[in-house]
DNA sequence: CCTATCATGTAATCCGTTACATGATTAT
DNA sequence: ATAATCATGTAACGGATTACATGATAGG
């Protein structure tokens, strides 16, 4: 049992096998590109590797199908669960880095007029997809993902707001 | 002459080597502190890796002071400021990442008032800096970090508001 | 003088990205 | 059948973080 260190790819991992239940990376992906995706991307890659690193450290437990491709799927432990539990009790003071390419060049001296002319339609794209999934989100999807789409759309409002002054 | 992958680190270090001139990497540090690290943070050791990164392409030159410490100095070549410019007047369509650990623990189920209530002083705390820090910036101060930190300003009453209905 | 803190670096590790590869399904 | 796309992985590389270390300066 390797000791290792959790990083927020890890409880994005543990997060949604807690929410869906025993899955495969593919599945992991689907359901990472529907959800978390939109605020915290992650490479089809990471969700092969990571959960084999989850399970060296009994997190999560691998099994296997028998029959056909003998595909691996992946279940949180009890020992995930509170690792889990532990990560989202701890309260943070750590604040977010609105790490967006655009909002450095435009620090560096970048065309603001020319930088909005493609972030308005891309920021608007955006705010218009989720409005349509809050819009179609069944009833029995939990508070936690409504909050966290709710924030991501005033944070375009604000977005589509800057830019559009800036451009005057 | 190696050839280099240009990251956004190496944008920041030819950004500030541009506005700043000549400059060691404590005095980088020092300049990413009061600046773009507020929404973009680098590591010190980073820029004493990144300008040797860059020298190697041609990006900046060093050269190292004569007498005491020998302390190293990195100015930005015409190679460099091309590559910057290329690199501000390309357009991105890309957007930000909402990357937030608050963020992602609201979506994985964690108590939205226990977060609120560590989140909203932290966040009211920033922007009460960027606020003294606009209210101070002396006039010669070009408009590129300006407009930033108004961005930076208008996310941060965003994120209070949200947290604070949250908590509500 | 002594000790914090500031300043300057190096080395190792590791996570994340990128690139490569191939098997299985579906559509034409 | 064949091509296209979906699904499933592995391997290499590299940038970023972390840890380690030491020299200079200022404050008490």
């Amino acid at each position: 049992m390797q000791e290792i260190r959790l990083t927020p790819t890890s409880y994005i991992v543990l997060g949604l096998l807690e929410l869906a239940g025993e899955s495969t990376p593919y599945g992991l992906k689907q359901l990472v590109a529907g959800s978390v995706g939109y605020f915290w991307t992650l490479q089809h890659a990471q969700l092969y590797t990571e959960p084999e690193r989850l399970a060296t450290a009994g997190y999560v437990k691998e099994t296997r199908e028998e029959g056909g491709r003998r595909r691996r799927l992946y279940a949180i432990t009890a020992e995930g669960r509170r690792a889990l539990d532990d990560w989202r009790t701890g309260t943070t003071t750590e604040l977010a880095e609105l790490r967006e390419p655009a909002l450095l060049k435009l620090f560096f001296g970048a065309d603001p007029k020319a930088l909005a002319a493609a972030q308005i339609p891309a920021n608007r794209a955006r705010l218009a997809e989720y409005e349509q999934i809050r819009d179609s989100m069944p009833d029995d999807v939990p508070p936690g993902p409504r909050q966290a789409l709710e924030m991501g759309i005033r944070f375009e409002r604000a977005a589509i707001a800057f830019w559009e002054e800036l451009a005057g």
